[in-house]
DNA sequence: GTCTATATGGGGATAGAC
DNA sequence: GTCTATCCCCATATAGAC
């Protein structure tokens, strides 16, 4: 027992240096992204020299590739955390409001909807690949539920749906109503569900026209 | 008249080569970004050599700033050639028609979005931010002519909806329903219209919770 | 104005000492 | 495993011939 946890131990603040190096990782790549994060920038923000980030890190790809894969992790589990009770636009609405919050802490890259290159990257990783094609079935399965259930609109495809949920995750809108507005998290996140749900048109707008 | 239309010939040539050096920029910044374009990218493209493109354009920042400004005057000349008849709202519809279906021909980056670091550079290009001062104004107003015409939410802020506006043009969804689903452009747009318009949720959701 | 050739600097990745 | 010092490629920008 002292033995397994000496080795624990030693496996415990490994992982915590990795965790710090995966938290610095995230915050950069939100910021500046992945074409312009130096593994410089990442050894400074945690503390460590170069070589020694990649003793832990083979390249700047796999980094990047561990931070999102950790990022789908957590989505997976806010997922696995909602009560069954819950009808499925309320989950995919839970689920929008997760990943806004996370990103306006600063830590939401959503990297492969921005760049084609590290889209391109990500999609040989096959962990990473592995991860999305979870999330993305569990997303589309509860589209498809919620459309049953007269949730969401049936005119609509699918797949015109859940993009756009992944869109409305990375929507550049929450940056500019937080820099130039100074509008605060919560109410930004209001908005974009409401955006994101009932649209910016006006229902009554034919019968308001006539007047 | 012929010396003058000797130097408008020369002129003429200049122009054209610039217009040339101009397309591809945009292209490959839709395609790549501006981190991932190189100066070696846009001479190839255009069938010259780097020194000849620095002839033209001082820097690659001069060079991106130029193409960003006559993508901003082309939306500011499809507002323009918009008759006074049309309602504001679909004015901005219109609007968002034009811009997604350049982007769907691959020659709309909008940069500013995207990147911090490219926001901040084309901040300091003057001749830009004029630019889009001036479509900013148009749009906000707009905005505002539309929610006094009840033909959008009143009980969403101006700027919710401009920047959700802006968003809609540089949606990822976009790119995903073009390259997974093979969706034709024009069936992407009217997606994305009625997205933005009128949302993803149904408007009858509690009736038919009921059920 | 157009080219070939090159200067300069940054950043991914590593050698080798401790 | 951690560091200092270094390799080496690539991309911006320019010098200098024609």
């Amino acid at each position: 027992m002292s033995i397994l946890k000496a080795l624990s131990f030693k496996d415990q603040t490994f992982k915590l240096r990795e965790d710090a190096i995966l938290d610095a990782t995230t915050r950069i790549l939100a910021s500046k992204g992945f074409d312009l994060m130096t593994m410089d920038d990442v050894a400074l923000e945690v503390g460590i020299s170069k070589p020694s980030l990649y003793k832990h890190f083979k390249s700047k790809e796999k980094l990047a590739g561990e931070a999102m894969i950790r990022l789908l992790d957590a989505a997976l589990e806010q997922l696995g955390l909602m009560p069954d009770t819950l009808s499925p636009r309320m989950k995919l609405q839970g689920l929008l409001e997760w990943a806004l919050h996370v990103r306006l802490n600063g830590c939401l890259p959503f990297l492969p909807a921005t760049s084609a290159h590290v889209r391109e990257m990500l999609t040989r990783n096959l962990r990473y690949v592995a991860r999305v094609v979870k999330l993305h079935h569990k997303v589309k399965s509860l589209v498809q539920q919620a459309k049953k259930a007269g949730e969401l609109k049936s005119s609509l495809p699918d797949d015109v749906i859940t993009y756009s949920f992944y869109a409305r995750t990375c929507d550049p809108a929450v940056d500019y109503l937080k820099l130039y507005d100074k509008m605060d998290p919560d109410t930004i996140v209001q908005h974009m569900v409401t955006v994101w749900f009932d649209g910016v048109g006006n229902e009554q707008k034919e019968t308001a026209a006539k007047t």
